[in-house]
DNA sequence: ATAGTGTACTAGTCTAATTAGTACACCTAT
DNA sequence: ATAGGTGTACTAATTAGACTAGTACACTAT
């Protein structure tokens, strides 16, 4: 049994569904820092996925600070936005936090707004969406 | 001249990115209903695209509701979510605000509570963006 | 030593996106 | 009516990216 849930969903790339599935139980507390991750070829096996591609997985969630590898042993959930845990330094946060802002904070106004859902809705909704996460623990 | 900017980012599908540039140009005023949009053959050349690949843009952005044909003439902007305008009825109008949670807000609250962002400071963030369309017409 | 861990590398396969080319039905001017 | 504009439909070829396949290496715990 795997830590985290996942639903795949075809047409989209597997492994950026997967490293989302990771990144969702980590930050709404389903998987803790310090708990132990798979191995990339328990993942393999477990999600039916070549070893090269649940590799690829690992590598990413270690780059975004969210797995810690201890060599010759395996990874760990860190406690991610440490201190100086992850390669978080201040030009990284800036634009990652860019990102933030231009493909994910203005793709949901643009789309609230064609289905015409009003500002005060939409606030709402991400409300409850910060809600959910903290239920699902 | 094309009536909608658009900045490509190489590795997206082209047709994808061109959608989400005019969708935005409308809901933001940059378009409105009655202005005249530019023919396939047009949006082929002066996007440098397959004509094909044009039209695919045009019969999604009609499904979309935010243009509308007219036969041998061309196509207008329409208001966007008018009663009975596109092909808006309850169901559709149900998965898309359940698409807008999953694939947009969810997203985006799990990107903020990656990079430790409160729940005040994005929801800032969002209206922000919501004003930044307004600014934009 | 043995068996487990992550990592690296080169090919090959497979699928989706885009392009290519042609054709048709429609409307509006000249 | 004829010429030129519009959106639409269809099949085939090409391109690009994701995933698989297979092998090998350095490291660590028992």
């Amino acid at each position: 049994m795997l830590p985290f849930s996942l639903t795949v969903r075809p047409g989209e790339p597997i492994v950026e569904q997967i490293v989302y599935a990771v990144t969702r139980a980590v930050v709404s507390g389903q998987l803790r820092a310090g708990d132990r991750f798979p191995s990339v070829r328990t993942l393999s096996q477990e999600l039916k996925v070549n070893p090269n591609t649940a590799q690829r997985i690992v590598a990413l969630l270690v780059e975004a600070g969210l797995l810690a590898v201890e060599p010759g042993v395996g990874t760990v959930v860190t406690n991610h936005r440490q201190p100086t845990a992850g390669g978080a330094d201040a030009a990284t946060r800036r634009s990652d936090l860019a990102a933030l802002e231009e493909r994910l904070a203005e793709p949901l106004v643009v789309e609230a707004r064609r289905l015409g859902i009003g500002l005060a809705d939409l606030v709402e909704i991400v409300r409850r969406q910060w809600k959910r996460l903290d239920q699902s623990r």
